[in-house]
DNA sequence: TAGGGGGGTTAAAACGTTTTTATCCCCCTA
DNA sequence: TAGGGGGATAAAAACGTTTTAACCCCCCTA
């Protein structure tokens, strides 16, 4: 059980084999148009025949640019990293930079992976990154994008879903199928987008004379099962059923949907249900949930273009997406 | 519109700040128990202050290893490769190994990427690769883990779930509920997992004296939508209902849900549905999916686990996971 | 024939680390 | 006092590139 010496195909291989120089070599491979056509074509075919693969570390750290971009997640599974992931990739590729994905939720980890890959900029959705981790990127000038949290300056970008506004738009909603009594369940705490839809949710209702009672209020965590959990409870609590409810996001609204099933509530004749984001199994659940759709597909394709900007020594933005309803069979209107 | 040229700090720059050289603080940083207490916190102090954060790829072209693994994906979206990836992620975390992931589905890029970056192992989960890609990394040494193909020698392992035991339980398990007419539902073309499934399921039929009739064999390509056309399809075509239906994966086998329900046919009192993975939807969507679990989480340890003993130079293994039958409410006996 | 010019090639420096080897200085011992 | 030893620090080489500046030849022109 030795480690093996693995001796990698380097540029001075070629150029020996070539019988040139390496700098011949670097000419030849990067199409420096300087050097006579037979010679090129000698070393490209040497370079084929060894498998020569440039060493990245050794060109990286002569480079000032690297022409790559970096993601940095907490995590993938789920319904929304992916698509996400898979959007910023097309983006990035588009836009002729590479991607490099690192998962971490240790901020000063992904600090460090950061500034010591050298990344030309950074796409960041992770709320473990605080004020500290933001402010060293500030100072080293790393431009960089906040998918999760708003951020604006020379080199920060924020590219958010306008969750106020879709917290508004649900009580809007609801309210114009005639709904006078609402529930709602509630993200992880702290995050940005759970704490807006509660706002525009309330403030909504507030502004068509309607309070909702802290009773009325539960833990979602933007978990299906923390969801389910909490509806249980309530539903054993015997306090009356509201006319609808309003979850942060669709996997809390499939956790509504069956703990109302097994607590024998018919959905949604006797209660209407809503979710966020319009995940894919928001269609394929029985009823299908009425919820609003985030687009977070474009959101990747918008970070790439707000991190090309900066890179290129534009200033960051703001940008902001709004949703969309997409009415479903959760929701009904009520019949007075 | 200029692109900013923007002064990382070094090592240089900790070492003049801090009065020293660089070959101390690089002994600072790295443990190197000779330096005086007081040197060395000075030092530590100043590339605190100073925000200094090591340049990897200085670092990774002088180190004969990079305690790097590359993950190597076509695409992340779907159900599938994001708990794969957290799950490998991990493995890689407590095996002491950083984690960097490339999507792409250009096969010599994924090799200049597994090349140039020097990781010292990689994991694929990639149809694009071919047999040229497999030769390089072959000749390379590159130690190497296949997670949907078979593909064992000295550097290289694969880690596959054993597809063609899945379509047999999935024939057994129908068998004993009764069943005596069925449908099959392929995966992708050329997709190991797809050919493998179909001939457990086959086989394991014919022993029992079934033989499936060509138009009762459809096309799903692994996909929900896709599925749904096949079988709207068949039943436009009005031949007689099959008893029970596999479909290659689950995606697939919620498609033959929504289609045999769009259809007026009744699951599971007409027709036994079972599909392969046990992806969360399966719980969710009702009738809820009888399917074969196949654990991928445990597939991303199995991998970084096959990794890092080649890394340390034993020869490649070819490790097999079985699924387990989840029985829900998508089949039921067939009543005589 | 001397000088200039230019096409083709190479030498050398630089990027930021780590690591091996050298240096320095002080104290101890003989 | 000379020499040795050892603790602390520094110098220098090396990793694999790219790039700038230099070089070498040959041909052309004056």
């Amino acid at each position: 059980m030795s480690k093996e010496v693995n001796k990698k195909i380097t540029i001075k291989d070629v150029a020996k084999e070539a019988g040139v120089s390496i700098s011949t070599v670097s000419n030849a491979l990067n199409n420096v148009n300087v050097l006579h056509p037979d010679t090129k074509e000698r070393i490209l075919e040497v370079a084929r025949r060894l498998n020569y693969t440039p060493n990245l570390n050794g060109r990286n750290l002569k480079a000032q640019a690297t022409g790559v971009i970096g993601l940095f997640l907490g995590a993938i599974r789920g319904p929304y990293y992916g698509e996400l992931s898979d959007s910023i990739y097309s983006a990035c590729i588009d836009g002729g930079y590479e991607l490099e994905i690192f998962l971490s939720s240790d901020p000063s980890h992904i600090v460090a992976n950061i500034l010591g890959h050298r990344v030309d900029g950074a796409i960041i959705l992770n709320s473990a990154i605080g004020k500290r981790q933001e402010e060293i990127l500030r100072s080293q000038g790393i431009p960089t994008v906040y998918i999760d949290r708003i951020l604006v300056d020379d080199k920060s970008s924020s590219v958010v879903f306008d969750s106020k506004s879709g917290g508004e738009q649900a009580a809007k909603f609801l309210l114009e199928l005639g709904h006078k009594s609402f529930m709602y369940i509630e993200g992880e705490d702290d995050n940005y987008d759970s704490i807006e839809r509660r706002k525009g949710f309330f403030e909504a209702l507030k502004r068509a004379g309607i309070e909702i009672d802290k009773d009325y209020i539960l833990k979602g965590a933007f978990e299906r099962q923390r969801s389910y959990n909490s509806v249980t409870d309530f539903l054993d609590s015997g306090k009356p059923l509201p006319d609808a409810v309003f979850a942060a996001n669709d996997l809390s609204a499939i956790g509504v949907l069956e703990a109302l099933r097994d607590g024998g509530v018919k959905v949604p004749e006797q209660v209407s249900v809503m979710g966020c984001d319009d995940i894919e199994t928001t269609r394929l659940v029985s009823p299908s949930v009425t919820t609003i759709r985030t687009f977070f597909e474009k959101q990747g394709a918008l970070a790439v273009e707000q991190l090309i900007r900066m890179i290129n020594g534009e200033p960051g933005e703001l940008v902001t997406l709004k949703g969309r309803i997409i009415p479903r069979d959760s929701t009904i209107a009520k019949d007075l």
